[in-house]
Parts: C-alpha cells; structure tokens; sequence
DNA sequence: TTCATAAGCGTTATATTGACATTAAGTAAA
DNA sequence: TTTACTTAATGTCAATATAACGCTTATGAA
C-alpha cells in the first residue's frame, strides 16, 4: 500500500485506470498487417512476446494525444490520424494469470482497474520507420492472419477494430492511408479483398470505383512489368475528402 | 488528502476516473426526447439543471453493467439495451467554473480526471415509468429540440449520440424498440422524419420499409379516427434480428 | 349529403447491380 | 521473329432499385 503511493507518486500524472490501445493496419500491397509490440526482452517469463502498443494515459493529455503519444513511445510512429472506435472495460480484463509478471514489472499499481480506449489507424507500411522504445524492445508487422492470440483482452479488442475497419469500408472509401501516392486498381481491388477477406469481380470494382470519382487516372504506367503495364491512378484529395464526409449508404431518403 | 482517503473508503470500489453517461431517446409519436435528470433540489446555485443521467462506475462492475444500474439509480429505468457509442476524455471536460460546486456536493474527489463512456438507447417514452433517486430529483423526457446546453461536456455527448444515431439508422432499421408494438407506417415515417429531422416522401417510405420485409401487416386498423383508418404492423422479430445483424450497404461486391 | 382529413396506391424514367468472357499490351523464352 | 505467358482492361444484358410525382379511398364530423 505504501509502495503503491511511493510508486504512484513517481508517476504522479500517470492515471492507474485509463489507457489506451493502438491497432495500427498496414498494407503491403498483398495482405493486412497488424503493428505489435514485442514484450520478449523486458521479461522472460511473458507468455505472449506480442501485444497491440498502448499504455496508461497522462492527467493532462486527452485520448487522443495519449494515444498518439503512447503510439510514438512504443513504436516511434508520429503524425498519424488515429480514430476511436470503443472503449473495453471487463473488470477482469488484466486480471489473467500470465500477464500479472509484465504488468507488475512495469506498472506502479499493477492491479489497478484499467479501461482502455481503443484507437485505429491504417497506414502504409513503407512510408513509416518502427523505432520501438520504452517498454517496447521491438515494433513489427505481424500479418493479420498469423495472430492467433495476445495478451490481455487485446485479441477481443483487435476483432473489434477489424469489425470497425470493415463496417467502415462498406461506408466510406479506404485507401487513401493504405495505398501509395500512385497506385493501380488492382493494388486498390487487393487492398479491399484483403479487407474483406473476399475475392471480388474485377469489372464491377473498377466500375465501382471509377464511378464514386474519387480519383484522378494519371499518364503514368507501370514499367519493366511483364505483362501488359497497369495505369496509375492518385486520390483526388478533394473529392475523397468530400465522399468521406457524405457516406455511402443505401438507406436513405 | 485524508479526507479524500477517507471519502475513498466509503466509496471504496467507486473507481474516481472513470464514468458513465446515458443518452436515452424517447418518441411520443411527434419529435425524439432525451431523458435528463434535474439536479436543482439537490444545489441551488447549479447553473443547469438537466444533465444526462451519468456516474461514476464501480470497480467490480464491467461498462455495461455500470451504465444499467446508473440509469435504474437515477431514472429508474431498467432492462434496457444500451449500446456503447464512445468514450469522452477531455482533462477539462469537469472542470468548468459553474459545473463545480454540484461535484463537489456529490463526489469523494471532485478533482480527479473522469474519462466517461457514453451509452445510447431508444426507448418508447409510454413504456416506462420514471423513478429518479440517488442525486436525482426528477428525472424527465426533454424535446431533443429544446435542449440548447448541458452541464460538463455533455451537450457534446449528446451531439455525438444524435450522429451516432443517424449513422445507425442509416445502416439498420430502427423502431423496434422506440415504437409501440403495433404501429401505422405513417408513425413509423414520423419516427425516421424525427431523427433525420427531414420530410420524407411518404410513396418512397413505404415501399422501402415494407420491401426490408422486416414487417408483419396486421389485420387491424384504427379506429374512431375522422378519416380514413390506417392498418397497423409490427416488426417481425426474426426477420427484423437478421436485418440488424447484416445492415444494409450500399458499397458491396 | 357534403366536407375535411389522413391513408394508401402506381407509373415512369433513370441509375445501379451482379453475372459473365474476351481482347490488349508488354516481357521472356524458344 | 515467333510464340508463350502474364496481368490489364473493357462491355453487355437482365434484373433491381431509385426518385419524382397525383389521385383515390375510407372514415367521422358538420
């Protein structure tokens, strides 16, 4: 009790009951990646090496900018538009046996009641150098599709995020974070199958997408390729902009 | 600082930095309501009386179940489903001037940092009986359209619940829970007309909503009304539940 | 009997959807 | 130089959904 005041003096902005957690989605042009953080070095005894970057948040910060913060501390990530999609609460949400040595070796208040915050962002993984720090000994992508468990409630909270991400897909275009500068359409066509996890017409995506006239066709092609050269396309920043704003949904009158 | 320990221990699971807040709408059949609660008994010199009936949570308890039980100790309403829409972490969010003396009267540590979790619900106004307890003196159904502020961040909240709602209805049908069982589809028109806060076109309404198939045409009509009587429905729950689960989109493949 | 009121129905022109197969443009290999 | 290979790119049709628009019907009240 008294050791907890004495830690929780030397952290005396930290808040013991409030975090967040970043899901950040990458794309490589075939398949979603997740970026995690690697626990490993920190603490041998930790079951799961990998777990979604996220700490407790500061009195003085809002949501958001601890979230941005924590991103940058674990990750080395900056200047990221990151979006809230929910905030988990299970009392018991920290509570599981295996992850008590991790949360006592770096938490003043270890069995402090947390809620967290979830935050999401999709950006394009080559545009962004990882330098882990703090608690943090390594930042990596980690493809979707191989991540079968974390710690915490991070896997219920990274199911949520995925839910988020498509529910959004379906109302608003995606991509503009996601692809590069210049991109073909059957990048962008890869990028939503990858989303949904679904293979979809090739002709009825691009008249789709063509059709929302959100992008600008270049002059440009793809070289040095073996086969017939793809054109490239850009975002129309405007009319993306635009399109997010509106939404595109069915029922409406 | 004793004092504040000593207050924490009464309170003792009562966790000082996290709380919740409800936005609860009610239709009367004309215009959406909000219910509030009247905290003017309770202080004279507060500055508003309405607030959204919201909390402190305890540390036992998950989201949800804080969110149930804070309503049923201000308002008295119980069994409701509340759906979580976002989490509001201003550092000043509670620390306007006028917002002061009322935390102060009713919380062990009126100073500390609160992130709140905000619930929604729609609710049929008739169906309920209001029973303000707690800091509660009254609890009451207020026209969305009358209110113009609230106390601490709310009125944000609020906003943020209206969009949250829109968004909602635009996805999936809504008034199984904020209409009477049976109900004419001319009600059912008011009732969307009331959220989107627009005239629809009353043909295009009712072919839409009857081909969601989500409805079971009744028998009966009304009666005593000096013009032609109108038919009533009712959703059909099993086709309305997978409705809610699919929503509708528009951007598919 | 007529009047006032809200209910309820239908058409047309246009846009969007899903399903489906072939040709085009380039490099590499024979 | 011909052929093979690979991915890009395009078009049509039938079905469905949309928005815009006006008239008729059933009832109680006057």
């Amino acid at each position: 009790m008294s050791n907890n005041i004495m830690k929780n003096k030397i952290n005396k902005s930290l808040n013991p009951n409030i975090s967040v957690d970043c899901v950040i989605f990458g794309f490589d042009g075939k398949e979603l990646h997740v970026l995690l953080i690697d626990r490993e070095n920190e603490l041998k005894n930790v079951v799961s090496a990998h777990a979604l970057p996220g700490n407790l948040i500061y009195d003085h910060e809002n949501l958001n900018m601890a979230a941005e913060r924590v991103l940058k501390e674990l990750t080395g990530l900056s200047n990221i538009y990151l979006e809230q999609f929910g905030a988990f609460g299970e009392p018991d949400r920290i509570k599981k046996k295996e992850d008590q040595p991790w949360l006592k070796a770096v938490r003043s208040n270890p069995n402090a009641r947390v809620v967290t915050v979830g935050y999401y962002s999709l950006i394009r993984m080559s545009d962004y150098e990882l330098n882990p720090s703090s608690f943090a000994k390594y930042a990596s992508w980690i493809p979707l599709k191989d991540i079968i468990n974390l710690p915490f409630d991070h896997f219920e909270i990274l199911n949520n995020s995925i839910d988020y991400l498509r529910s959004n897909t379906k109302i608003r275009p995606v991509g503009y974070n996601l692809l590069p500068k210049k991109f073909t359409l059957n990048e962008m066509q890869k990028l939503y199958e990858a989303i949904f996890n679904k293979e979809i017409d090739n002709r009825n995506f691009r008249r789709k997408i063509i059709n929302l006239d959100i992008l600008d066709k270049l002059e440009e092609k793809q070289e040095g390729v073996a086969h017939k050269p793809a054109n490239y396309y850009q975002f129309n920043v405007e009319k993306y902009e635009n399109h997010i704003e509106k939404g595109f949904f069915k029922f409406e009158f």
